[in-house]
DNA sequence: CGTTACTTTTAGCCATGGCAAAATTTTAAC
DNA sequence: GTTAAAATTTTGCCATGGCTAAAAGTAACG
């Protein structure tokens, strides 16, 4: 009953609907409460506009809202949010896999296509792909059935000094920024060692694969990795 | 100028605008004048939608049109038409080819698709697909400038009898009636002979890959042929 | 020609999803 | 507690792209 009527729900959404569940999803994940403001900022509009929305989405039975307080997905929401993120994730993949999209270009290309991807599609590319479990930047996909894995990794800029670490997930989304990490050879599974860390929340120096490079303590800190095994 | 004046255009173009100008392409393609109730009807909104949109598109500089009389696309209009076409046929193929998407599915998906398609995406589909020319129902895919292949072919309904003709085209695209042409092997390359005709517009006796089979006469009107060599 | 039938446009409405500016509530500081 | 600052919501506006009903133009026939 409540899958059938999410069902019909669903398929009044627009994509505008999506982007907000899938922002307050990600920014919920992000530990802080979501506010009408966060939210606002985080998808580039006026908290006005925000607190429009989220009325809506609170009237179509996907968030939990009181005027002032943080917005919270309840479970039809939260179901919605993540299939658009496994839309994403998958697509990222499937672009960059069979396509040879490079790992800066596929978030923003994913990010268009993820609101029109029919079940057949998402299944074709699922199946294209082998069920995979992480995105190009290290990123758990959802599963079909709204599962997904916990974050895993710490931040590189915690990292113990001399320690071999695997890479296993950037954060960051910014396409030229991901041009830059990837000429230093930072994707996932790449073997990194901290070398000395600066003092003042200065750049870090690091080995990747062996090569040693200077890294802003910033980006550090969006880079998360996981001890060699 | 007139290129960079259109990028421009083109970049500030909804859905519903490239809608318009494919669908003003298609019916100008079929050879009547496109009036602005053939396009309401043929899109499925109501005249006076149509006669909105298109005094928009004739402000934008992409049709040429005057109350009362038919729409034309102009240069620039066409081009747009055009690279949605392409779009749109670009993705029928890959889905079929590449995700194994059947013919009667393509259409819906690439008709979602068409309008987030970015230049990157376009190229690697294209250089996937080895620069192909047509899609899985044989109507032909514009090249990136522009151009577009001459309708080939005739319809099977006024084929020579005991000829042997080869299947180039299938202007069907309800997918209903499409899962039924698969299933007696009318695809673009098969071969067929027309056994008899039937009097009254009647269905049509043919054999397809030399199975015998029986066709409606509507149906036979959309399927177009070419003689076998 | 003029009248009728048909097509097309205009006028006025609706929903969506933005915005800025004003009003309100919450929070924090004293 | 009171009050000032900050966050949030309300109000009223805009553009887009639909719709229906009414008005206007076109065409065809007597």
């Amino acid at each position: 009953m409540a899958k059938s009527n999410a069902a019909l729900i669903k398929s009044r959404l627009s994509a505008a609907h999506e982007d907000y569940l899938k922002a307050i999803y990600i920014l919920g994940a992000q530990g802080a409460p979501v506010t009408n403001s966060a939210l606002a900022e985080f998808l580039g509009v006026s908290p006005a506009s925000a607190t429009n929305m989220v009325k809506k989405l609170d009237e179509l039975g996907l968030v939990e809202y009181e005027k002032y307080r943080e917005i919270l997905l309840n479970d039809s929401g939260r179901r919605v949010a993540l299939e658009v993120l496994r839309h994403h994730r998958l697509l990222e993949l499937y672009l960059h896999e069979q396509l040879n999209l490079t790992w800066d270009q596929v978030h923003d290309e994913a990010e268009r296509l993820e609101h029109v991807m029919s079940d057949v599609l998402e299944d074709a590319i699922t199946a294209a792909l082998g069920d995979p479990t992480h995105d190009p930047h290290g990123d758990p996909i959802p599963t079909k059935d709204g599962r997904i894995a916990p974050v895993e990794g710490m931040p590189l800029s915690q990292a113990e000094p001399r320690q071999a670490y695997r890479l296993v997930r950037v954060l960051v989304q910014d396409a030229k920024r991901l041009t830059y990490l990837g000429s230093m050879g930072l994707y996932p599974n790449a073997t990194v060692i901290l070398s000395k860390r600066s003092p003042f929340d200065g750049p870090l120096l690091i080995e990747v694969n062996d090569e040693p490079q200077a890294l802003d303590y910033r980006l550090a800190r969006q880079i998360l990795v996981a001890p060699a095994a």
